[in-house]
DNA sequence: AAGAAAATATGATGGTCATAATATTTGCTC
DNA sequence: GAGCAAATATTATGACCATCATATTTTCTT
């Protein structure tokens, strides 16, 4: 009984990574397990021996989306917050940023699925409405003081609302869509200085 | 040479109809055409004496959603209207209705599909591009005087994503963020009175 | 290095899909 | 109401998909 897992467990990671991403490239719908299987350098066949069914890959896949894009957007807060700016202009200048527009596979996999996930089986529903909840919290924690907690339900919709409208703009009126929403978050929601 | 597309119009208008429903119900990929030439009470065979392609009949139920949804909006913003309300707020109201919640098969087009717009194929994207500037354009007709007509962007994209995100909350959670967002949304665009 | 066990590959099954060719029915004109 | 043209139905095709049973390879233990 020594640490057996090791090599299934490498499979396993590898198979969850490429999924993550492939999800929020192609939606839950535009990828199959052969093309996963493939990606990750397997033939499609091993795939149940890793995972029950292809919805729980997804449920997976979900989480790890959520942890690559947490610790890309803290690494970018921590970047802007270290030269001076407020944790919540921050927030919005990472998450609304130019780059997030193009690179969706490495971004926001709420905004990457969110009106796909009504339509999904229940256990993907359920981690969806996880990652919603999570997004939402991460977002409040992020807000300046003297700011209404409950406001965070409100930034984090037009967070999401706002790539996905300048994703699907795409080019000059994306970006001139995420810069308008940019200005509107920072200005509005300010500590309580004068403008 | 008298009207003689009568018949096969009318066909075309049902599987349009049905398809603008579907794609919202279902999401782009969630209904064949199959599904829809039964819906509309024929066989997929004549589909393609009706359209060049799937894709071609995605473009035309898109239109079909957008006609279909604005006339609903329009009519539930005159009723408030009628009322004394705002536009502005009767418009928030009406979109942001917790009946607009369940209803996505009459609802706003591009919140169902917002996700997916950009992994369409280039017709199809076209005319989603087209849907959210005509939606915007909309919102920007309704904003109360004395308000940037830049925000209408902004305001959208929070409408947007509120829907979807309360949509995949669902219930109780959902309908919170709905009030969270229009209360937001209506206190913040005000006239010029006070806070 | 042999053998057991774990990991992965091969190949098959039953289903669904968009598209298309051809057949049948329907409705209109004379 | 006969014949024609438009509309719709039937059937076929080839591609893809999730899932699974079984075979092969790889890895680890001794």
């Amino acid at each position: 009984m020594t640490t057996n897992l090791t090599k299934k467990e490498q499979s396993h990671e590898r198979i969850v990574d490429v999924a993550a991403r492939a999800i929020r490239r192609a939606g839950y719908r535009g990828v199959g397990v052969a093309d996963i299987m493939k990606e990750a350098g397997l033939t499609h066949g091993g795939f149940y021996a890793h995972f029950a069914s292809r919805d729980a890959l997804l449920v997976e896949a979900m989480q790890q989306a959520s942890r690559d894009n947490q610790a890309a957007l803290s690494a970018s807060m921590a970047r802007r917050m270290s030269k001076g700016d407020s944790r919540f202009s921050s927030l919005v200048w990472s998450y609304l940023h130019d780059t997030h527009l193009e690179r969706a596979e490495h971004g926001c996999v709420v905004a990457a699925l969110a009106s796909e996930m009504t339509r999904q089986g229940d256990a993907v529903q359920h981690e969806a409405r996880r990652r919603v909840n999570y997004l939402v919290e991460f977002v409040r924690s992020a807000l300046p003081e003297g700011v209404d907690p409950e406001q965070a339900e409100v930034i984090t919709a037009t967070m999401v609302g706002a790539l996905q409208l300048a994703r699907t703009l795409g080019g000059k009126a994306g970006r001139a869509l995420l810069a308008q929403t940019r200005e509107a978050l920072i200005q509005k929601h300010q500590p309580v200085s004068v403008r």
